[in-house]
DNA sequence: CGCAAGTTTGACTGACTTCAACTTAAGTGG
DNA sequence: CCACTTAAGTTGAAGTCAGTCAAACTTGCG
């Protein structure tokens, strides 16, 4: 018989990584995995909130429509990020894949039944939340504070970093290949910019020679330290 | 004898308002009263992370420096408020008293064991914590999406709304003189606008009716439906 | 190869910023 | 109680960064 969860590329970085194997056990029984084409959405903004999950691979982002209809995207998920907030009643945002994705998927009550007879997985949420919170106002100060171009290169930065994190490869490999996980529109979503002006942005640091780009998605940091000087710079 | 914490006037609110009379009266043990100062700080980014508190009473804001000098406000922090990271190691924000305010202090160790100990209060700061994420995420929304106009209206709101909650009074009440806990320099920090944007903003809405000011920091809301609409507007 | 979606580029516009002068509010000491 | 002082806020004119609209160009898939 095979160990549970034993494929899960995620194990031990994912919440579930603390859990020991009893409790592994029970875990595995409840999750179940779901692929999700590009584009597809596993929530709706609104929504009863009956599910969590963790990532297992791919890209997603959270996102909300404001109501004159454009996009804004509030945070990014990679694999072994959690996804889902326990006890609230509806879904605040919308969680859409932007590659092809696969998560374990939890009912919300049930998992909230692990939660409170592991305490070690409350503490991993708790500590999870507050880090996320930390990103997210990190964030508000670029959206708030930032020119375009400092905006575009920390998104390129931390995408780089989770990527690195996530598969394999160092943070901030010079000149290496990365795959960009969202579209020029996508990251003006998350930008709070719109297309022209990223794909201008895109067009000044590859003209300054800071990166290097490889058909749409392909990207090269050829200058690491350039570009976290202009992520810095007002 | 005095019931512990009888006076405190967010007993119920706060983080503690779940603890049975034998955990308040460590807690109470554990936590010493603070009085600040308008401008005051509590702490600065970067600082070792040794404290976490309750907000008594006042109005404090979370800000961030950019390397460049000028400041974002990322959150503000209301009576019952809690504030502070568990299991980090430094802090992430200056933490800055805008109106006179008071706090009751734990060291974070004992306050860490005592999260251990009272696994309602984890609880209590996981879902605490994944509701400030939500409202972190909101307002990202209105710096990367929203104009001038949208997010002075959301900040006039929200004040409001975090007023009433904290004193007395109902949600929007018509006409009600509300006393703005930011001067306009703080509302350009939290706005990622500039205090000439601001004041010229807040002209506009006096102008159409919508407000009424009162002094330097005395606000009526004279119209809100208006106000709400200019929110939502883009 | 051809098409459609995605991206780049250009010209123009506008919202917010910047810089600067001026006004008001609120506290202080005579 | 009022002139004085100073910080806070307002107003105006000019500049700029990013947005808008529109057209051309890639890219990758069928």
């Amino acid at each position: 018989m095979t160990k549970v969860c034993e494929d899960c590329v995620v194990r031990d970085r994912s919440l579930c990584g603390t859990l020991d194997d009893a409790a592994l056990t029970e875990m595995s029984r409840l999750g179940r995995r779901r692929k999700l084409a590009a584009g597809e959405s596993l929530q709706f903004e609104g929504d009863d909130n009956i599910l969590c999950a963790n990532v297992l691979g791919g890209v997603l982002k959270l996102s909300s429509l404001t109501p004159s209809g454009d996009a804004q995207t509030v945070g990014l998920l990679y694999p072994a990020d959690f996804i889902g907030r326990p006890y609230a009643d509806t879904v605040d945002h919308d969680i859409t894949a932007l590659t092809e994705a696969e998560v374990c998927i939890f009912a919300r009550a049930p998992f909230e039944r692990m939660m409170a007879e592991n305490i070690q997985l409350e503490r991993q949420l708790l500590e999870r939340t507050l880090s996320e919170l930390e990103r997210s106002r990190r964030w508000l100060l670029f959206l708030g504070r930032k020119s375009a171009s400092a905006r575009l290169a920390g998104l390129i930065i931390d995408i780089d970093r989770r990527m690195a994190q996530t598969g394999c490869g160092a943070d901030l490999g010079i000149g290496q290949l990365i795959q960009l996980p969202l579209t020029r529109t996508e990251m003006a979503d998350v930008l709070g910019l719109t297309i022209e002006t990223v794909s201008r942005e895109i067009g000044k640091l590859k003209d300054a020679g800071v990166i290097a780009t490889e058909g749409r998605r392909g990207l090269r940091i050829l200058k690491p330290a350039a570009l976290k000087a202009i992520m810095d710079s007002e």
